[in-house]
Parts: structure tokens; C-alpha cells; sequence
DNA sequence: CCGTATCGCAAAACCGGTTCAGTCGCTAGT
DNA sequence: ACTAGCGACTGAACCGGTTTTGCGATACGG
């Protein structure tokens, strides 16, 4: 099938390869009539763009690289990464772009990736997730002079192009809510210690706790449904225990309820929950959810917009995406007396 | 940077173009010293080769294809895919084979998308999943003479290569332990009724339910939180409910425990509930969820090495891959009397 | 000792596009 | 009337590899 190339064309409309080429791009050097037969023949023909040798001279892959480290056993239940690159495709795919996911187990790896897609010329720009504190793909894609749209705290990016929530002001509302409610512990079960948005929602969370004089404790996990569960029964084992805990992502909010349920404690009528992301599974468990809801999808979408502003030359800048905003469901009461 | 191309090295080593693509490639043509001496210059460069330029001549693309189509927001808190994807990259990965991923939200969009793939050469073969009954993929795929690894029943794969568990023995194992326990009244809260596996196991609980001279219900549902809790309520609300419900996956077997618990009704003890895929999310749950466990990470590694025989010209045949096997966990106790 | 494989490599063609440097004919300016 | 300028198009170079062809030198067989 369809091995018609534009040399196919050119014979049969009796013009040149070049004539084609620039009939077939829209673009001057042919006359409206030539342009017109071009394009008959090649309708007729059923001609399409051999991508390959398009990538070759033009040297543009239309294709953008992502690239997922995290253990494929959580990344499987995180319900962010999927919709995330489901947003991301959306913008991607209108435009006929590619996307090239990766999965890797370790960031190692990560790293090794970049210089090897830049240098086979496999992706015209990357999309970076998961900014950690001093993050060394900064320096790494810099150097390389990867065209990089970073998704994380625009601090430490250092002058990349890079969409962000403004996660400080989501975590400062959502304690100002369950203050509101009566409630003067927490508990706040987080992410990855060494991840960005774990550390700007640490800052965040303490502040907003001391701000109303009242006492937070943290713990640190790894996103995981086990870790969340484990963080979930320590916090409760203190002598004083928060009434009301928030969790960094949705997976691990329901494996503190599971845990709580199975200590007997009950939720929300004992303690408050309140998870982060508000994917589908909020709603599934019993008592729902409550949730600092972040459209996740749409993030996606807008991360895909910026990495085609780098193609055209866009200057590095850092995008404010939604503030995640609470919904209160089932998991959030009045505080205990 | 790494703008170093087979001529800078010729140029360098003192031989043809021919040469170095030959030492490059490991083939014969070229003395041992000549070789040696290539690659050493080729090393002190720091070539890499420029994939585009390969594909070209070679036309191999070293890309497979993957379309999921679903909505978004099921594929992102549905552990499967994730999962597949992870094993599948395990094996493309370690081969230098990329993934070319496309989220579709309909199954029209697919259609549309494998004519394109191919004909601008962007992938050297796909892999199809959530095969539907008399699905016009087959004759698609078949037709534009792409090559393809089918995941499902061999039955409706019309002669492609194709892998695939034995959900039948799977469900008539889980069946018979479930009457072991007791119960004579099922319930099955199946997939989307048009793919293959939803009907493969519709029939097996069917035919393994009369088998024991019992009564079995089934519901068709779409794999979502939503649907699951529905068909739940729903099985529940008969004059005489079944005392053990199967899911056709996870999420909509913890919707169900969801739902159930809203109504008060207590899993194990008034009903047992069977998941099907058993992901992390199964042991989040309280009680924690039995399960038909596949290792899905295991499975798409399958379905990756399979791609690769295609490329060496294997003839296509159906692959078994492991049949899921019965993990009892909480949700599944012996029949109330 | 001569004709013929074989080896090691250079040179060139090729993959299918894009793009640049000209060529040609026509119009407009002086 | 002569030239400058422009639009439309051709021909060729180019992107960076792979592959085919050809050629001189060496080894081999009769």
C-alpha cells in the first residue's frame, strides 16, 4: 500500500519535487492553479507524508518525550499519571505530535535517557515531572540544550519553561477549612520527602498551622498505598492524635481511611480526612472523600500548549495553572469535642 | 552538541562512509583492524546515531504502537493499563524500541489512526487490546497488512498473533471455590459487553454455575467506579440476592464494597466479593479484597517480546499467557446460612 | 603460471522529503 | 527601450544513514 512519494506526484503532474513539496505545505513558490493540480494528484494518489524522511531534512521529530520513574506498581494505582498524559495527548495529538513515554524504575535511568534521545534526535522537547529539591535533570537537559517544560515548583527550575499549582495557597485553605471546623491537630501525611511540591506543601502546611498557634505533625512517605496506610496508624499512635489528617494524593487518603476502619476509628466522626487530586477514587470509598480537587487532565492539556510555545521560540516562563480547591464530601466533620 | 555524524568519522579514520557504517553495525566488509580503528573514533567523538536517518534507509522505525481507547477518567484510576504499559516498555526498553502511546477517548478515533501510523512509517507494528466481539480492527489491521500483536481471546483475533489468559479456566476455578464455601447464589458484575473477555467469562460463570445446578446473575457494567456501585445495588435489590459477587475488575469490586457498606450490608459476612486483576488497590480496601490475581506487569512484558518475533517473521499463533489464580484475602468467607 | 574467487574498501546511489540557487518570462519603472 | 524586480518553477544539494556496485590486491585452484 501507499507507496506514493511526492517524486510519484511531481511525474504525474508533470512539475518538479520541489514544486510539490511546497504545494503540499501551503507555502509560496507555486501558483494557485499548480498548487491546486498538486494537490488533486495527490488526493488521488492517496499520497502521505513519509514522517521519516520529513524528520530527516527538516530535522523536527513531532514527537515530545516524557519520561515516568517511579515504581510501575504505584505508578499503576496513581491515577494522576494517567490522566495527566491523557490531557497532555489531547493537545498533543490535534496537532499530529507524538508522545514518547517512557516508564523507568529509577531516576538513574531518567537520566541516561535525555542524552540519548537528544543525541538520536528521537523528541524536539521533554516534558519533566516530579521536580525534586536541587533537581539534576536542571542541569543535565541545560547542558544538553533540551527543550524542557518542567511541571513543578517554578523555584527550582531553574529558568525553564514551567506550569505549576500554587499548591501553598491550596494547602493554606484547606487548613484555614478544617480550623474552621474545630478542628486544632493535624496530621499531614506526605509525599516523597524529597520531591518539590512535598516540600512547598510541608512549608506550606506548618505555616498555616502555626499562623492559628496550633500544632502539625508530618510524616513522610512515598505516595504508596502501604506507606500511606503505615504513616496513617503512627500518626493515630500518638499520644495526642490529630482529628484531622491531608494526604499529598488520593492513594494513600485511602489507605489511611482502610487503616483507621480496621483500628475502628471512625471517619469522619473521630478523625477528618482529606485527600489530594480528587480522582475517581475519592468517590468510591465509604465515606467518600473529601478532597483539594485538581483538574488534572486540563493540567495536562496546558503543559502540552507550552511545549509547542517552545517550538515556536516562547521565552522560558513559569505558567500558574488552577489552585486546587476543597471538596467537601463525606470525609470532613466537626471536629470530635 | 553531538552533532557528530558517520562522515566526521570517516573523514577522521581516513575511510569511506561505507566503511564506518559497516564497523558501526558489526557486519562484514571491514578488516578487524579497520573496525577497531572506526570505533575508537567513533568513541573519541561521542557519536550517536541519528535514528531518523537510520529509519530512513532501513525503514524501521523501532516504534511500536498502542492505542487505549477509554474515557480518560477510567483509564486513569484503572491500574491495568499502567501497568501493562510498564511490562511492555521493560522489554522495548532494554532493546532501544520506544512506545508510541495514543490516548483516543473513542474507539472511531483508533480506526482512523492505524491507516495514519502507518502509512507515514511511525511504527513497526501495534499491539491492539480490548478486542470487541466482530471487531473491525482485525479486518483493518489485516488489510493494511500491518503487522500486530492481539491481547484477548484467539477466537475473535482472525489469525494474528495474539495473547491471551484463559479467563474461562480462571473463572471456573473461582466459581467452584466460592460453592466450596458455600455459596449457592452468584452474582457477576461484568466488564463492557461487547469485548471478548467479558464474554469468554459470561460464559464461563454461566456455564460453571449451572454446572453445579445453581443461579447465577450477571450485570454488564463499563469497568467504572460508578457502574460497579450501580450493578452492585442492583444485583442486591433482587427478591433473593446473591451471597457471592465476581467483578470483572478491581475498581468496580471496591465501588461495590462502597456501595454495599452504604447500605450496611457487611462483606465478608452477608456477601462475598471476588476482584479481578488484583492490583495494589485490592489491599487498600477494608476488608481487603480476594482476588483473581494476573501479574499484568508479567503480561505486557509477554505481549513485548512477542512484537519482536513478529519482526523476525514468526508466524502468528496464540500465546497462553498465566492463568489468574484465586488470592483469598477478606472479602471472601464462607456462604451465610 | 594463469584464470578466478575472495577480501577490503571506495564511490555512488538511494531512502523521501526540504530548501537553496538559479533560470525564465513577464511587468513595471525611468 | 533597457533594465530591475518579481513570481513561478526547475534542478540540485542536502539531511545522515544503508546498501549496492566496482575495483585493485591477494589467495586459491587447476
Amino acid at each position: 500500500m501507499s507507496r506514493v512519494t511526492i517524486n510519484d506526484i511531481a511525474r504525474r503532474a508533470g512539475v518538479s519535487k520541489g514544486a510539490v513539496s511546497y504545494a503540499l505545505n501551503g507555502r509560496p513558490g507555486v501558483s494557485e492553479e499548480t498548487r491546486h493540480k498538486i494537490l488533486d494528484v495527490a488526493q488521488e494518489l492517496g499520497w502521505a507524508p513519509n514522517r521519516t524522511a520529513r524528520m530527516l531534512s527538516g530535522s523536527r521529530t513531532e514527537t515530545f518525550g516524557l519520561v515516568l520513574a517511579r515504581d510501575p506498581r504505584t505508578l499503576g494505582s496513581e491515577p494522576f499519571y494517567m490522566e495527566f498524559v491523557a490531557g497532555l495527548q489531547s493537545e498533543l495529538s490535534r496537532r499530529g505530535y507524538a508522545l514518547l513515554l517512557q516508564l523507568t524504575p529509577t531516576a538513574e535511568n531518567e537520566l541516561e535517557l535525555y542524552p540519548r534521545w537528544w543525541s538520536e534526535r528521537r523528541v524536539d522537547a521533554v516534558v519533566v515531572v516530579d521536580i525534586r529539591v536541587s533537581d539534576p535533570r536542571v542541569a543535565a537537559l541545560g547542558e544538553l540544550g533540551v527543550p524542557a517544560v518542567f511541571v513543578g515548583d517554578p523555584a527550582m527550575t531553574g529558568g525553564f519553561t514551567t506550569v505549576w499549582t500554587d499548591d501553598a495557597t491550596a494547602m493554606a485553605s484547606a487548613v484555614r477549612r478544617l480550623v474552621e471546623l474545630g478542628h486544632r491537630r493535624f496530621g499531614r501525611v506526605a509525599g516523597t520527602p524529597g520531591l518539590s511540591h512535598t516540600r512547598v506543601r510541608d512549608l506550606a502546611f506548618t505555616q498555616a498551622v502555626a499562623a492559628e498557634g496550633l500544632t502539625g505533625t508530618i510524616l513522610h512517605a512515598d505516595f504508596s498505598d502501604v506507606a500511606g496506610g503505615r504513616a496513617t496508624r503512627e500518626l493515630w499512635d500518638h499520644p495526642e492524635p490529630p482529628t484531622a489528617i491531608v494526604y499529598d494524593n488520593d492513594l494513600m487518603a485511602i489507605a489511611g481511611l482502610s487503616a483507621l476502619s480496621e483500628l475502628g476509628i471512625s471517619v469522619p466522626h473521630d478523625v477528618s480526612l482529606l485527600a489530594w487530586d480528587d480522582s475517581a477514587l475519592c468517590t468510591i470509598t465509604h465515606p467518600k472523600l473529601s478532597a483539594m480537587h485538581h483538574d488534572v487532565m486540563a493540567f495536562g492539556a496546558h503543559v502540552g500548549r507550552r511545549l509547542f510555545d517552545l517550538l515556536v521560540g516562547a521565552e522560558p516562563a513559569a505558567h500558574l495553572d488552577s489552585t486546587p480547591v476543597l471538596v467537601e464530601r463525606e470525609s470532613t466533620a466537626p471536629a470530635p469535642r
